[in-house]
DNA sequence: TCTGGGGTCCTCCACCGT
DNA sequence: TCTGACGGTGGAGGACCC
């Protein structure tokens, strides 16, 4: 299996089209004062700025940065571009995102060879740099692509894996985040190797069973998911984080609205809808909520989600009075395609 | 330092019917 | 007739990913 990884994906494809700013510090991050960092580029990394960053101490980090907006419709274009290379030369892609995909090289004769190729006629054709990891599943090819960003090409064995990365800390591993890794380390787990070789009894004092086998694997680089052609969508949504709290229940009631008609607007174009209509709400604590109601039947009707959507929040803020909301969201979830006969009576 | 937007998956719990 | 086990479903919260 080979993980194939764009570099610095969002700023690289802006500097395909501003190539003057080739060699400085550039963030792609959103304009308010609640944006976060989407991307930054390798020198802008130097002085500590990194992706989910509040763009505000981003810019503190690194005054001199240049800062551009996000523009997800030319990196969708980017992104077709780069996969339908890979496409040419692989036929199981498993695409993650707009900026990675697993492939499957079983059967093919020369696999670092052929994935050398790709790299090359990515480059070639788009100016874009990739990263790649080979190794016997998907688990180490991933970590194997990650080592030596960017323009990175690590080919590994489980065994090197686990030679390789004993002393990296767990988060290396996709799927430990800070939360799990904090407690690992509050049972004296702190590498890689340490959580492979650790007696299951120490893990089980922070964890069920159940994951402290799953997590004994992954630290053994042992994975058996398969490359996937592709994942089905199943629920869709829009939400919005506020420049200032919001405390009015009407004004709420109108973001919802709007929320709503996009939602729904999206998902009648692709002709698709969905059972279970949910709002979401963050505080200004930045305590999370969701309220959730599964319908008889599915819709993309705008009427009937954002009625639900409204009656979700009426409940939700009787709940809560007096509550400054920082994010508001809505969402179809239980997604399936439009029947053929909805389109037919509408035909006719 | 003050935390986006769009997702998936998992866990826990309540409820319901068998 | 009552009770408990069990599976399915839905709701809420949370961890995690790009």
């Amino acid at each position: 299996v080979a993980h194939l990884d764009m570099d610095a994906f969002y700023v690289s494809v802006e500097l395909r089209r501003r190539p003057d700013l080739v060699g400085l510090p550039v963030i792609v991050a959103g304009s308010g004062p609640r944006a976060v960092v989407t991307t930054a580029s390798y020198e802008a990394r130097r002085f500590g700025v990194g992706s989910a960053m509040p763009a505000a101490r981003a810019r503190r980090l690194c005054p001199a940065a240049i800062v551009l907006a996000p523009d997800f419709d030319e990196y969708r274009r980017a992104s077709a571009e780069v996969m339908d290379i890979v496409r040419r030369h692989v036929v199981q892609i498993e695409q993650v995102g707009l900026d990675e995909a697993y492939l499957d090289l079983s059967g093919l004769p020369a696999p670092k060879a052929g994935m050398r190729r790709v790299v090359a006629e990515i480059h070639a054709a788009t100016g874009l740099r990739a990263s790649v990891g080979i190794g016997p599943n998907k688990l180490v090819a991933k970590v194997a692509s990650d080592a030596e960003k960017p323009s990175g090409f690590v080919v590994l064995t489980r065994e090197g894996a686990r030679a390789r990365f004993a002393e990296a800390p767990p988060s290396l591993i996709p799927g430990i985040g800070a939360k799990t890794a904090e407690r690992l380390a509050s049972v004296g787990i702190r590498s890689i190797a340490g959580l492979a070789d650790a007696p299951p009894e120490t893990l089980r004092s922070v964890f069920a069973a159940g994951t402290t086998q799953a997590l004994q694997a992954l630290a053994r680089f042992e994975h058996d998911a398969p490359v996937s052609q592709e994942r089905k969508v199943i629920s869709e949504s829009r939400e919005r984080t506020f420049d200032e709290d919001v405390l009015s229940p009407s004004d709420l009631a109108e973001i919802l609205e709007r929320l709503s008609g996009q939602l729904c607007g999206d998902l009648a174009q692709k002709r698709r809808q969905g059972r279970t209509v949910g709002i979401k709400i963050r505080l200004a604590d930045f305590s999370t909520h969701t309220r959730a109601r599964t319908l008889v039947s599915a819709t993309n009707a705008e009427a009937q989600v954002g009625g639900v959507a409204a009656e979700l929040l009426r409940t939700f803020l009787a709940e809560h009075p007096g509550r400054a909301v920082r994010l508001l969201g809505v969402r179809v979830a239980g997604i399936e395609p439009e029947p053929a006969e909805a389109q037919l009576a509408l035909e006719i």
